[in-house]
DNA sequence: AACCAGGCGCATG
DNA sequence: CATGCGCATGGT
């Protein structure tokens, strides 16, 4: 077995209880796995299934490499994954100095302090869950996730643990529709996750091509060309997965009750209210959302 | 037992 | 363009 190891500089503002805190949370996520001293997921590297597990010490975040050896590939692929899923290279002073300035936001910076936005490095798999979280609540949404999951996922096996990954983009497109009825799936999520299995599949959507278009807004026109990804969706995914610090998942029920209960707007149906109340915060309105999202979970850390 | 949930597409004004 | 409606189905 291979047990490499491979270190990160933490930045400043840097918190993993708080990171490892949201990706355990109280839901039953079935992509990674938590444990008191860090996390495990599985991701493709090189074409190849990899696992890893990511621990800190005091100033280093750790990535165990535990079942290929790391070739320079391998090595590359999994520091651009692990630094993209805990926003490694982002300074957040100035987000901190901003919300400061807000009375109600004001606590924020050290209630959750070195909080980073987690995201969702594989774009397939940011894509997937946006459809499958549409319009129920999360609870369920995992439900729902890990039933596709278990039933049509790939397996990775590690010291007697399986791990998961999301079916291919195959397994997905060929799901037959009775088979996600009996996993509860609405038939309209059914047919989102079949188109994007198939955008995937044929090259319609792909990180690269997001990622070579000029600006979000190109970017939301080209994830909402595909059926079932609508506004929230594209910008959920920017988010999460492009890092695009402005995208503003507009509608989303967490975000608009978070802004009600901080008493910072007072119709979820306002839209100009919440357009204006984001302003202040140019170039940090993703990580405002994920912060308001933070404040909905009353859980501590530790 | 209503009302809601990390919305979306499509039909109407 | 903006608004409204139906959708499906479990959680609280």
């Amino acid at each position: 077995m291979n047990n490499e190891v491979i270190s990160l500089p933490l930045p400043a503002h840097f918190s993993f209880e708080e990171c490892l805190w949201f990706l355990n949370r109280n839901f039953d996520e079935c992509l990674h796995r938590t444990d008191a001293d860090g996390v495990e997921k599985v991701m493709i590297a090189d074409g190849k299934p990899v696992l890893i597990r990511v621990t800190a010490s005091k100033e280093h975040l750790h990535i165990h490499v535990l079942n290929e050896a790391v070739t320079m590939t391998i090595r590359a692929a999994v520091i651009d994954f692990v630094s993209n899923w805990f926003d490694l290279s982002n300074n957040l002073q100035p987000f901190y100095k901003l919300l400061k300035q807000n009375e109600r936001l004001a606590y924020m910076p050290d209630t959750y302090n070195g909080l980073r936005l987690m995201g969702i490095p594989d774009l397939y798999e940011a894509l997937c869950w946006c459809i499958i979280g549409q319009q129920i609540n999360l609870t369920f949404a995992y439900k729902l996730k890990r039933r596709l999951v278990e039933q049509y996922g790939n397996t990775l096996k590690y010291n007697g643990i399986t791990h998961y990954t999301l079916p291919d983009f195959e397994t997905l497109a060929n799901v037959p529709e009775a088979a996600f009825k009996a996993m509860q799936y609405s038939t309209s999520k059914a047919k989102y996750l079949v188109n994007i299995a198939r955008a995937f599949a044929d090259g319609t959507i792909s990180l690269e091509k997001l990622s070579a278009l000029p600006d979000a807004t190109a970017q939301q026109q080209l994830l909402t060309s595909v059926k079932g990804i609508g506004i929230w969706s594209a910008n959920y995914a920017l988010m999460k997965c492009l890092r695009q610090p402005g995208a503003i998942p507009f509608g989303d029920s967490g975000l608009n009750g978070a802004l009600l209960q901080h008493g910072l707007i007072e119709d979820k149906k306002d839209t100009a209210s919440i357009i204006r109340f984001f302003e202040p915060y140019t170039g940090w309105e993703s990580y405002l959302v994920f912060y308001l999202w933070r404040s909905l979970s009353k859980v501590k850390v530790g």
